[in-house]
DNA sequence: TATGCCGGGAA
DNA sequence: TTCCCGGCATA
């Protein structure tokens, strides 16, 4: 049952697309309306088309106006390719280099030969590189979706180098979401992970979240110069406090609160400040199915941006890159496992790499108490800031009370949990787990 | 009785 | 896969 608010899935309206300007180059746009003779006029989809169909395009440029097309006029899925087409020298291509999408200029068509000199703006660069490139390798539309790609200090040259460490960062961050207060019903999808224009809306609940994304950039780990460069701090930004409050958006960072959300420390760095170490950054993307990591601040955001974003809006400046990667330090002289958690935004005892590290501890310690007779308790340490408690704990593990009984079930632990800690009225302060009715995770065992 | 969480079902 | 909840085990 179709309710009218949507378009019809292959509604051409939104479709990007290069359209000839007067000055004679392409510009890209997006189709915006269609202007059919056909008997249902009110059918913007491509069903009623007619040779004599209108297409206004709006060009991503806002000094450019918006102009009415005829489809043959129009380059773009769904319309002519490249072929035939005739590039003037200045025009801005698209086109694949060392694996990245590079913007060029085009300094020369050879019609003849479909041949074209180009010349890719490296964001790097004071060094100009020239290529021949053959027609149908060029792009009028930016395929991967980057907006920015200009402005990015990024070495694509050595992006395409990467390779290693192929863990995977989970930093997912549960935003609470009022209106779920009290309900048991499932909400609406309040989720950050939301597709292009639909963003805006979610921005106040992303926002929140992105702040404790920031932090997961320490201000101790090497930064990019790019980095300094596009970080227009908002002037609400303590450069004191070692926050790495960056983004753009006008609200200041929480301040009195150490916790937040899911109990996320904000001032854990000024707790601990963190050792100095010489440890190399790697920075993990965190989007769903992706491994994508790299050294290089810039280059995540901008292979974040690039692959899963897409185009910025215009004097669009929330830094939503962040939201989507993680920094992690790979350890040069091996320190203890836990400790590279302190740059993530989960807390240590959410992570689900530590808490297998501390199943597979407790297992150890189950296995060799049984072995040896022995009823040893292990003990592991837990730092707990996220418990309103700022000493390191060790939580004790003992193997030698499991419940004879019940095997598979875990003996019940006497950590708090979520419903103690936060009780009911404050339900969506609890872990995950807990509100499922599962194993506490942030207090469990 | 309150709480923790397993198992399983719905979305 | 995520979310939710019945119901059992345990403190």
């Amino acid at each position: 049952m179709s309710t009218g608010k949507r378009l019809a899935k292959r509604s051409i309206i939104g479709t990007r697309v290069a359209a000839l300007a007067d000055d004679g180059l392409y510009y890209s746009g997006m189709i915006q309306a269609v202007k059919t003779p056909a008997p249902f006029p009110e059918n913007n989809n491509c069903i009623n088309l007619t040779p004599n169909t209108r297409y206004t395009v709006r060009f991503d440029s806002v000094k450019m106006k918006n102009r009415e097309y005829r489809d043959a006029e129009l380059i773009g899925p769904g319309f002519r390719g490249m072929t035939g087409v005739r590039l003037q020298p200045g025009q801005r291509v698209f086109l694949t280099y060392n694996g990245r999408e590079v913007r060029a200029d085009v300094q020369n068509h050879d019609y003849e030969t479909d041949e074209l000199r180009v010349q890719i703006q490296s964001p790097t660069a004071e060094v100009q590189i020239e290529l021949k490139k053959r027609l149908d390798e060029i792009r009028l539309l930016e395929s991967r979706k980057s907006a920015r790609l200009a402005d990015v200090d990024t070495d694509f040259a050595r992006l395409a180098d990467m390779a290693g460490d192929r863990r995977r960062a989970s930093a997912t961050i549960e935003v609470p979401s009022h209106h779920m207060q009290g309900s048991r019903k499932r909400g609406p999808s309040s989720s950050c992970d939301l597709g292009y224009g639909e963003r805006d809306d979610q921005m106040n609940e992303c926002n929140a979240a992105l702040v404790l994304m920031s932090l997961s950039c320490s201000p101790n780990s090497p930064r990019p110069s790019a980095w300094g460069g596009r970080s227009s701090v908002s002037p609400g930004a303590s450069s004191s406090s070692g926050s790495s409050w960056r983004s753009g958006t006008p609200s200041p960072p929480p301040a009195s609160s150490s916790f937040s959300d899911e109990g996320i420390a904000m001032d854990y760095e000024e707790i601990h400040p963190r050792k100095k170490r010489i440890n190399s950054v790697v920075f993990v993307c965190t989007w769903r199915g992706c491994t994508y990591h790299t050294n290089t601040c810039s280059a995540i955001e901008a292979h974040i941006r690039n692959t899963h974003l897409g185009p910025k809006k215009e004097g669009d400046s929330d830094h939503e890159e962040e939201f989507y990667y993680t920094e992690r330090e790979v350890a040069a002289p091996a320190p203890p496992p836990t400790l590279s958690h302190r740059d993530m935004c989960r807390p240590p005892h959410e992570d689900p790499e530590y808490q297998r590290q501390l199943v597979g501890s407790f297992r150890q310690g189950l296995l060799s108490t049984m072995q040896n007779g022995s009823a040893r308790p292990i003990s592991i340490p837990v730092t707990h800031h996220w418990s309103n408690s700022h000493s390191p704990k060790h939580m004790r593990l003992s193997g030698a009370n499991g419940s004879p009984g019940s095997p598979g079930r875990r003996p019940r632990s006497d950590n708090k949990k979520c419903r103690k800690v936060y009780g009911m009225d404050q339900r969506d302060l609890w872990c995950t787990q807990c509100k499922w009715k599962k194993a506490c995770t942030r207090f469990g065992d």
